[in-house]
RNA sequence: CGACUCCGAUGACUCGUC
């Protein structure tokens, strides 16, 4: 039973429901850490109604685990709220509980410091996950300061809050520090490595970023994209002979093929780079038309967006700034007003819009409109 | 008495800020 259990999960780490399903009915006498392991399944497959019908009416018992588990998926899915409701109605709660709250309430754009005063500050107990959850929450908001308190106050540190505080230096601009704090660390494995290479490809650093790559014991695809990225960005000319040299491939590291190309001018070969992609994501396609942008073939951008099957609201935002900053002012509020959801960005990208237009009125009147911050 | 199942860190695109 123990086997099948395992089986279940290797499985659901596939997002193979199918398989893991029939090995559970396989089990003649499921234990509860075989509808664990279930449940858990279908969360990681993001079969959420089938998740629940288990957690419901399915599992024979549920324990803290189970709870959780279901916490996680809806705090993952955004539904915070879901998750609230039920974690007010657990039984009994451990730290992975306050952990799972506070991880889906810092990530869903929920007031930060209610949410880290609910599910942190005033949780039972701490330990270096959630310390991490806050770690790496700060440094998304470029808050160095708040997250060194976290950190600076954890009884121990391990990996992951170590590469999280790697990645809040980085973020405010502190690269000596960032990679002091690497040094210190008391191991590193290939996230923290990868996260090294990304710090040095986003500032720009296309050599520093390769000297990490190639002290790396090991690379996935993903430090080999974050080398593409960091090549295309430093603008070296190398992003071909690494995105060669690479074993396998993905929609990353083909995005930033192209991207190199383009910014190399190289747009005959970006157009083909384009076409050759495996899969077409609308990051991509987002990318080509930023390319148009900046190289002032607007008519070119605008045919892609049209062209487009989906888009993000990057893409809106991106053209309501390409119109601006060809002075087509009348298309970008057209864009704007069009825009499905509209965020800071686009907010921000109407205001600039109409300073570049001249329109310094409407830039003053955008902001007013403006729902909130930014 | 342990082990297994639940919570945290890594890559691409848009405005502004540094």
């Amino acid at each position: 039973v123990r086997l099948l259990n395992l089986l279940i999960d290797m499985y659901a780490k596939c997002s193979s429901i199918e398989s893991a399903v029939a090995v559970f009915q396989s089990i003649e006498r499921p234990s509860r850490h075989s509808w664990n392991c279930l449940l858990v399944a279908y969360i990681r497959c993001r079969c959420l109604a089938e998740a629940k019908a288990t957690f419901d009416h399915g599992m024979p018992q549920r324990c803290v685990i189970s709870w959780n588990a279901m916490l996680s998926a809806y705090a993952t899915a955004g539904r915070v709220g879901s998750a609230g409701e039920l974690f007010g109605k657990m039984p009994a709660t451990s730290i992975a509980s306050w952990n799972a709250m506070l991880s889906g309430s810092v990530h869903n754009g929920y007031c930060f410091d209610r949410a880290r005063a609910a599910f942190f500050d005033r949780a039972p107990e701490r330990n270096t996950v959630g310390c991490s959850i806050l770690v790496a929450a700060y440094a998304a908001r470029g808050d160095l300061r708040s997250a060194r308190c976290v950190f600076d106050r954890m009884p121990e540190w391990d990996i992951v809050s170590s590469t999280a505080m790697v990645q809040a230096y980085a973020g405010a601009g502190r690269l000596e520090q960032a990679t002091k704090e690497f040094q210190a660390m008391p191991q590193r494995n290939l996230v923290s490595w990868n996260a090294l290479v990304a710090v040095h490809a986003h500032h720009g650093d296309t050599a520093a970023a390769r000297a990490a790559f190639h002290r790396m014991p090991c690379h996935d695809v993903l430090s080999w994209s974050t080398l593409v990225l960091a090549c295309a960005r430093g603008g070296g000319g190398d992003a071909r002979l690494v995105f060669d040299a690479m074993p396998q491939r993905d929609v990353v590291s083909w995005t930033g093929m192209m991207q190199a190309l383009a910014e190399a001018e190289a747009m005959d070969e970006a157009r083909a780079a384009f076409c050759r992609m495996p899969q077409h994501s609308t990051v991509a396609a987002n990318v080509a038309m930023q390319s148009y942008v900046r190289r002032g073939e607007l008519g070119d951008a605008v045919r892609l967006f049209q062209a487009m099957p989906e888009r993000s609201p990057v893409t809106w935002n991106a053209m309501v700034s390409g119109y601006g900053q060809a002075g087509l002012m009348d298309q970008a509020r057209a864009t704007f007003d069009a825009t499905p959801s509209r965020d800071t960005v686009s907010w921000n990208a109407l205001a600039t819009a109409y300073y570049q237009c001249g329109r310094l009125g409407m830039v003053e009147a955008t902001f007013s409109r403006m729902p909130s911050r930014g």
